[in-house]
DNA sequence: CGTATTTGACCCGCGC
DNA sequence: GCGCGGGTCAAATACG
């Protein structure tokens, strides 16, 4: 029995990484069964390494249930675009050839931003807090890729392969080093009209800060993620007529339900642009099978740049847009340390879960009913009712999660969504659409 | 009383 | 080298 419950400590110890008692339990263990010390501590670190083998299977596993997650959501709102155009435009059979080709585009799109959403708790935490060592990855991945890239912190998945980045890189010279010191994290940063002071996007924020910048009579205010323990993810609003929200790092936890769309949409543009999917160079559409090629131009845009100390994304949803994505040009500026490029982006995730500021961005989707701002919210009774009101569309809902997850009972599951949300369909009420938020965690101040 | 926000001071990078 | 401005710190204050 002493053994058990001593082995019972131990593993709950393992299973709580920042509970560092670990120490003092080693050592009542080796005074209290003096004993056979070695025959038993031989058999708890056998059954530590189980359970650390365990534990590893079990985050695997996590990993992939929210690949899925993503791919769905993904999917989704692609067959529901599709189903849109095969039911609005006359020249459905000229399109077959460019909706094949964004089935692919859609299909690949989750593997971009679910990456750097796996990359969150793994990756974040080692680089995070060390420059030098996102420096050095960095440099090594410009050389692989032999491109012009600024710092990423989000390609690198594994602590080994960060390792073997920063080990390749060691023969490198001290002065280039120096010099990518100051390379920066990425950031994105969205342009949204908004009569609230702040954007709610499904994360706890905690103010540290307010400077009024020159020229600009509206301060810009600085916030930290407060959902996990020093998390590095930042943002900044400059608050004018048009709210600039710009978001900086990545989250070293787990994101809540609503945080996840609008992060998944800037993330996967930024991984298209980081990845060298997108340069300068480009002066046409990337995706030449996307949905883009059959719709007029849209006037809400992104604009990739990429200045000396980091990369950019702004999503600019002030203009009126008119159709499901996001459209980014490609053009070149004429200073040299600053190019911009735009590109079609897919806006992804569960309505169902976006909170107000993420209502910004769907209140872009051309749906007729959606063109009053103030009624942004209710484009989810309005994708639930077309789910209602038309068979073929759940079929192909249905058709569509059932081939990802092969589990037949994801058709109750539309069903259940779409019933909740024409029971919904009063009045506006953000906060009872509000997402659940996590218990938010001690705020920890960075160093 | 604990937590969040405010706000002036300070630090540091960058341009001239 | 110096000044400017963006970003951060931390004490004071507000709030529930």
């Amino acid at each position: 029995m002493e053994d058990k419950a001593a082995i019972k400590e131990l593993l709950e110890d393992e299973e709580n990484p920042y509970d560092n008692t670990m120490g003092s339990t080693l050592l009542s263990l080796s005074l209290n069964n003096s004993g056979q010390p070695l025959n038993q501590m031989g058999m708890l670190r056998i059954k530590l390494e189980e359970a650390k083998k365990e534990n590893e299977i079990l985050k695997a596993m996590l990993n992939q249930v929210n690949q899925h997650c993503t791919a769905l959501q993904n999917r989704i709102l692609f067959e529901m675009q599709q189903h849109q155009l095969f039911s609005s435009s006359p020249r459905n059979d000229n399109n077959n050839h460019d909706l094949q080709g964004n089935k692919q585009d859609a299909e690949k799109l989750p593997m971009l931003h679910t990456r750097q959403f796996l990359n969150m708790g793994e990756s974040s935490s080692i680089l995070d807090g060390n420059t030098k060592a996102c420096a050095i990855a960095e440099n090594a991945e410009k050389k692989m890729l032999g491109k012009n890239l600024a710092c990423d912190d989000n390609k690198y998945n594994v602590e080994g392969e960060i390792n073997s980045q920063i080990t390749s890189h060691e023969a490198k010279s001290t002065e280039d080093q120096v010099s990518e010191v100051t390379c920066r994290r990425a950031r994105v940063s969205i342009r949204a009209r908004s009569d609230f002071s702040s954007m709610f996007d499904g994360c706890q924020w905690r103010k540290y800060g307010q400077k009024t910048a020159k020229g600009n009579p509206c301060p810009r205010a600085y916030y930290r993620c407060s959902m996990g323990t020093a998390c590095p993810v930042q943002r900044c609003f400059k608050d004018e007529t048009v709210l600039i929200t710009t978001y900086e790092g990545n989250h070293n936890h787990p994101l809540p339900p609503a945080a996840r769309p609008l992060a998944s949409s800037t993330s996967a543009a930024l991984n298209m642009f980081l990845s060298g999917s997108i340069t300068s160079s480009h002066s046409s559409t990337i995706l030449p099978n996307s949905p883009l090629s059959t719709i007029s131009p849209s006037t809400a845009v992104a604009t990739f740049s990429q200045n000396a100390t980091c990369p950019t994304v702004t999503l600019d949803l002030t203009q009126p847009n008119n159709n499901n994505y996001l459209q980014f040009q490609s053009a070149t500026t004429s200073s040299q340390d600053h190019t911009q490029s735009f590109f079609p982006l897919p806006l992804h995730g569960n309505p169902q879960n976006y909170s107000e500021g993420l209502m910004h961005l769907w209140s872009k989707v051309p749906i007729p009913t959606m063109l009053a701002p103030e009624k942004n919210l209710a484009l989810v009774d309005v994708v639930s009712e077309a789910i209602n009101k038309d068979p073929s569309l759940k079929a192909a809902l249905f058709s569509a999660i059932s081939s990802l997850t092969g589990d037949p009972d994801q058709k109750d599951n539309i069903n259940n969504i779409s019933q909740l949300h024409s029971k919904s369909s009063g009045g506006y009420d953000p906060c009872s659409k509000m997402p659940a938020i996590p218990p938010i965690q001690p705020y920890t101040k960075l160093i």
